[in-house]
DNA sequence: GTCTATACTTCGATAGAC
DNA sequence: GTCTATCGAAGTATAGAC
């Protein structure tokens, strides 16, 4: 039993995270992600069925990953406030396993769930349901104040998203000399995102 | 003197805006954009010369008018608390005028600034500039306490704009009954995020 | 499962008359 | 400034041999 050796969908994966968050759903070219891949794009549409189904596939890997996580950490038994804490520093973290997951979040938020399936659909909404739940328990418990959920994945997963997907072009910026662009390390801005959040839902006004 | 009667332009921006904030660069067709316009292709390709030229004529004109109002408010001789409600009531006003903006934005900012060149890129960055200035000169006057003036912009700019540019795919989970989507009207996440900035940015602890 | 070659379509851009 | 017609390039997708 040597092994079943599926390499080649998850290289064309790979590939397709890397086009599709550089160039969105339209500007990505087939072409590109087959070479990328190193494979031919024969290959492609025998794994995949179109450029949309690839797509998809790509979407419902990443957003199931993302979604795993928040999951885990709802999940646990620490207090609300400190799974707020893991859960903006988890999104940091998650760029190491998916460098690509901000640009294509903000991608596709932006595309209005365009090319999209019902099925799809449904692994996106896992990630604000997981967050959601979360801060909504913790205002059950009488650990924050009353807010809407919603607003507070908001306020909290945009920051990090917007930070990161903005890496690229806060390098353009920094090349034309027009920011005194510190690196900005990410874990400076994870704990102010943290303490931000912690501010924003205290009980005590 | 009739009129000068330049109304073909600014058709074919608007007509832009709407095919670039729903598909991205590389998925607007110029075609559908002169459609829409109710212009030739031919013409359009005149006023502006190349699709690439279009888009950065409709950054720079929509980055510019963003900028001029936080850079208004920043001017002002309100107390810099006052002026962090603004900015963020204003970025939603902005809908009203630029129904694309936010779209717009969270494209771009994944795209890395691809298609820019240095005059669009310095019209862009004038929005951080004007909402960060506007948080530094509030630390040097004692009103808030030592943030990183980006990272305050990071946290007050990146959710009202995800939240605006997500109206449609909020549609789509709508249509699928996912949320218990209460109307989740703009006025009350302006009013969640104005909170959330005046104790993110409250000196005492 | 993998490859080469190619069919078919659409796109960005322009020529040239008015 | 405005239009019609069209070119050449590039794109997605597939047929068919191995």
């Amino acid at each position: 039993m040597p092994r079943p050796a599926r390499v080649s969908p998850d290289r064309i994966l790979a590939a397709a995270a890397v086009e599709f968050a550089a160039r969105g759903f339209g500007g990505a070219r087939v072409d590109r992600i087959a070479r990328r891949a190193r494979v031919n794009k024969a290959m492609l549409y025998y794994h995949f069925k179109s450029k949309q189904g690839l797509y998809r596939a790509l979407l419902r890997r990443t957003f199931s990953l993302a979604a795993a996580r928040f999951q885990a950490i709802a999940a646990s038994d620490a207090p609300p406030a400190e799974k707020v804490d893991r859960v903006i520093a988890g999104l940091a973290a998650l760029i190491h396993d998916q460098e690509f997951f901000p640009a294509i979040m903000m991608r596709e938020v932006a595309e209005g769930g365009a090319h999209l399936d019902r099925e799809t659909l449904l692994t996106l909404a896992a990630v604000p349901r997981a967050v959601g739940g979360l801060v909504q328990q913790g205002i059950a418990e009488g650990a924050f104040r009353d807010v809407n959920p919603l607003f507070a994945y908001l306020s909290m997963l945009a920051p990090i998203v917007f930070y990161l997907a903005a890496g690229p072009i806060r390098k353009e910026f920094g090349a034309l000399h027009l920011e005194h662009l510190e690196p900005l390390p990410v874990d400076d801005f994870v704990q102010h995102m943290q303490e931000t959040m912690r501010r924003a839902l205290a009980r005590t006004s």
